[in-house]
DNA sequence: CGGACAAGCTGA
DNA sequence: CAGCTTGTCCGG
């Protein structure tokens, strides 16, 4: 545990709204008092430094002007009250070049460029992402190198808000996001805290014993825990609304249900995802998906980040911002204290804070217990879909069987005949496949004769799994009916047994047992993550069994036993994979340890030309690789985001279509 | 982005 | 030279 690295606080870097005028924003850091009691309610946006607004800047919603415009106050609106509600990140309507568009407050008593004579604005519409989440939209523009005015759609309110929702104190000075009972919840006994920020890694003595709220004791840390499978997330987020108003972010709806449902039983005053945007704008602990951290938080005092290895808290439009990343800069703005929780913490994650862990003997528990069905000693042709030993775990188990079956990965593997020993690149990472008469790995890596590696026979033989056979097949060797989930299919099997492919992790509630039937086409994806994602994969199952003290079992069908991601489950250690991926991405630069980016669509081409002439004469650290095109999208790699944004935003970009999606998850 | 306007092309 | 297309600029 010694080994993770301290956080280094990662550059913040802010592109102006004006084009041409790049810069970076320091971030005020305000002094941070743990209680919400003693410190000063936000006091409302000064409209004016005299009193009376005269001139705003707005940004208006048209996402390929991304430009400025300056309007007078209406002299109306002093009268009616108007002019007092204007502020920073205000909705507005304005007349621009004979159309009436959208627009939001950027800068309220702008000092107007001179020789405009400048038009009123036409309408007040409402409240908009306040000045916090305003800059945060700025910052996360320029990070997934994307437009500001689409940040700003998607933090700003599903309908008109005129003010906030009416917030009534049960106590004077008290919110009721702060009345969380101390008495419910408890973190287990056994987790084990940083200790403090100077510490590299907590590696306390098992006996030293600590609880969640010292993960929320120091102003600014950021921390990941990494929980088993079966830890509910609730005892965390009780300790962070302890702290005041907290940012509780979760993949899914159904997680923000149980946790807002777990925190309002308590008392705490919730606002549930954008529909409850009123209500985060008074103030109030926020629970939601992605979306949520762009909430208004007026008094954000903690911020929490549920199962950060979850890809649904990427957007998967560009600009693919990341809620992980969007919370841990927001949290930084105000020097809150995070949590990233996760049974299996994304190498991203472990950079960014100090790694938490529950105690060996707790983590180990709250993972199901894993049988690993070694199949290299099996004849590849005649085994078919199902390791021996398979059919004695399935009557065996006691409930629900959840059978996974991806085919996703169409690519087909190879195996000796001889010895049943997988076609593999020398390095391991990628299958061979059949090309010609030769085998060549499926990233192009290597070539070579059909031979196997291990035994030196040349008869190989194709793992072809069917999947309209499948699930026959299993009920022939179950003798029982086997129910089929996919994702087209919307009934919930009523069978024991149910087949599908990973639809089946999600559509089921809860099971006895959970079996990978070919998970080797999970380890051998070819892609950059298949690590992490085969892991995730396996977490999402842990999940649903359950911890193995309530009989929860997971079997996976595998010729490669000892890949680090099996060990990682069939220990409960995730940090065999950690280990093993950081060696090889470090080594390779592979994000975290550098920037991706991919461009793609009509407009690419045009592009990346540009992008090669400019990264031409970059130097070394700052050298940005342009890849491609593979399928018509072209790859960008850098030693780090600074220089991959730098020549993004330098480039022109085409009229055609242009999609640039910063750090893709899937490589 | 979308409108305005100027420059360039075409057909009578 | 009207009528149309294409390109560039600008909006407050």
């Amino acid at each position: 545990m010694g080994e993770y690295q301290s956080p280094g606080r990662p550059e913040v870097g802010a592109g102006a709204l004006n084009p041409g005028v790049q810069g970076h924003l320091d971030i005020e850091e305000p002094d941070y008092q743990r209680s919400p009691l003693s410190r000063p309610a936000p006091a409302a946006e000064p409209v004016s430094r005299a009193g009376r607004v005269t001139v705003v800047r707005v940004l208006p919603d048209v996402v390929r002007l991304e430009k400025t415009f300056d309007y007078v106050v209406p002299e109306a609106w002093h009268a009616d009250g108007r002019a007092q509600r204007l502020q920073v990140g205000s909705i507005v309507r304005v007349n621009l070049g004979g159309r009436r568009l959208r627009a939001w407050v950027v800068e309220v008593d702008a000092e107007p460029t001179p020789g405009i004579e400048l038009q009123p604005l036409a309408q007040l519409v409402g409240m908009g992402p306040p000045a916090e989440v305003l800059k945060l939209a700025e910052w996360a523009a320029r990070r997934w190198a994307g437009r500001t005015v689409s940040l700003l759609r998607t933090a700003s309110p599903p309908r008109v808000v005129r003010a906030p929702a009416q917030v009534k104190p049960s106590r004077p000075g008290m919110t009721a996001s702060n009345r969380g009972r101390r008495d419910e919840v408890r973190a287990p006994a056994q987790v084990k805290a940083p200790q403090s920020s100077r510490t590299p890694a907590p590696t306390l003595p098992s006996d030293q014993n600590g609880s969640f709220d010292d993960l929320f004791g120091r102003p600014g840390a950021v921390t990941v825990l990494r929980c088993p499978p079966a830890n509910d997330a609730l005892g965390v987020a009780q300790a962070a609304v302890r702290c005041g108003d907290a940012l509780i972010i979760a993949p899914g709806l159904e997680q923000v249900r149980r946790l807002s449902a777990g925190l309002r039983r308590r008392g705490v005053r919730v606002a549930r995802g954008f529909d409850d945007w009123a209500v985060a704008a008074a103030g109030a602990t926020v629970v939601g998906t992605r979306t949520a951290v762009w909430l208004p938080m007026p008094r954000l005092a903690a911020v929490v980040v549920i199962d950060e290895h979850s890809e649904s808290l990427q957007s998967e439009q560009a600009p693919t911002w990341h809620a992980r990343e969007v919370a841990l800069q927001r949290a930084r703005s105000v020097s809150a204290p995070t949590v990233l929780t996760s049974p299996a913490p994304t190498l991203e994650a472990l950079q960014a804070g100090e790694l938490a862990t529950f105690d060996r003997r707790a983590e180990i528990a709250g993972w199901p217990e894993v049988r690993v069905l070694d199949r290299r000693h099996e004849d590849p042709v005649r085994g078919g879909l199902f390791a021996e030993g398979l059919r004695d775990l399935l009557s065996a188990a006691d409930g629900r069987v959840a059978v996974v079956l991806n085919r996703k990965g169409r690519g087909r593997l190879l195996a000796c005949r001889a010895c049943g020993e997988l076609a593999r690149s020398s390095d391991g990472r990628a299958p061979m496949r059949l090309v010609g008469d030769q085998l060549e790995a499926a990233d192009g890596s290597e070539r070579r004769p059909v031979v196997c590696a291990a035994c030196g026979s040349t008869v190989l033989r194709i793992l072809r799994i069917g999947v309209t056979r499948a699930r026959e097949e299993l009920a022939a060797l179950a003798g029982e009916p086997v129910g089929e989930v996919s994702s087209d299919t919307d009934a919930a099997a009523s069978e024991r047994i149910v087949i599908g492919t990973e639809a089946v992790l999600w559509r089921l509630e809860s099971v006895a047992l959970v079996v990978y039937l070919d998970f080797d086409q999970e380890l051998l994806a070819a892609r950059q993550r298949a690590s992490e994602q085969a892991l995730a994969l396996l977490v999402r199952g842990a999940r649903l069994a359950g911890a193995r003290s309530t009989g929860g079992r997971i079997v996976i069908q595998t010729r490669q036993p000892q890949h680090p991601v099996i060990q990682a489950a069939v220990r409960a250690d995730p940090r065999l994979v950690a280990d093993s991926e950081r060696r090889r991405r470090q080594s390779s630069g592979l994000p975290p340890f550098g920037a991706q980016a991919r461009v793609s669509g009509a407009g690419a081409e045009m592009f990346v030309a540009g992008l090669r002439e400019q990264s031409a004469d970059l130097r070394d650290e700052s050298r940005v690789d342009v890849l491609g095109p593979f399928e018509g999208s072209f790859l960008l790699r850098a030693p780090s985001h600074e220089p991959l944004l730098d020549l993004l935003a330098a480039v022109p970009r085409p009229a055609e279509r242009l999609r640039i999606e910063v750090d893709p998850l899937r490589v």
